[in-house]
DNA sequence: AATAGTAATAGGAATCATTACTATTTATTG
DNA sequence: CAATAAATAGTAATGATTCCTATTACTATT
């Protein structure tokens, strides 16, 4: 794969934030330091970030978010301010009982909890 | 909620399938018995199925696929056959380690374990 | 069993995220 | 430097879903 300034980029602006942003998200924030980004770029470049293994995808609903922390690791999704949280958690106890019961080789999983963070925990209400 | 005859038909047709099937799926599914119906219909009675507690929705990937097992339940995803499986699974101890380490309150989990299912694990080292 | 009020429909247009296409530009390598 | 192949910008196309609107159908009241 050739070098490019445009991947480059894309990469460190992804690095540089927590958020689990969108594609948009990503090529807006491009364009303010490369304003002849195209939004094609930014999409294929997330794609082989993905390739290569340097940042993941992860969906909100039908939306693709991208996370760069490479380390196994599930979501908290808060309902009120809709963050992504990351939170390691040891899975292997579920995984391995996945495995003996169903006879399904297990080689990722993901887990969403949705629910309300503690920023927002006193704003609580009833869904709807 | 007024009667419908074809929000009927899309959910006998829904209850009758353990596929986990796409908007799509069922538009073509229905319209071997209801020529006529539009695939607006179907998403605005799914959408509504959903909202009464009839069906829930899960995305694979960035579609949605529709589900009327009401029970407490997480899915396991073959990526050889593209196949949900549903698996009820204890998962109070992880909601609860979640909701202390992470002052998180958790409404909701959502676990999808990507793998090979049983059927096609001899199958698994050729990734065509 | 006609009427009025209103919810649901069909069909098509609009939208949103994403992907594909193409002429041009750019990184790499000799 | 020049050759060449990969990456790009810009735009068109796609696919899933939602929205819009004129028409139809259900329901309650007469």
């Amino acid at each position: 794969m050739r070098f490019s300034h445009q991947r480059e980029i894309i990469k460190e602006i992804l690095y540089s934030t927590n958020s689990h942003p969108s594609a948009d998200w990503v090529y807006n924030k491009v364009k303010k330091v490369m304003p002849s980004i195209s939004l094609g770029t930014v999409y294929r470049n997330l794609k082989k970030l993905e390739e290569i293994g340097s940042i993941k995808t992860i969906y909100d609903g039908p939306i693709a978010r991208y996370d760069w922390n490479k380390k196994p690791h599930h979501h908290l999704k808060c309902r009120v301010c809709g963050e992504f949280i990351d939170v390691e958690l040891p899975d292997n106890k579920i995984k391995n009982s996945v495995k003996q019961n169903f006879k399904f080789d297990v080689e990722d999983i993901d887990m969403i909890f949705t629910g309300v963070c503690d920023k927002h925990y006193n704003k609580k209400q009833k869904k709807e």
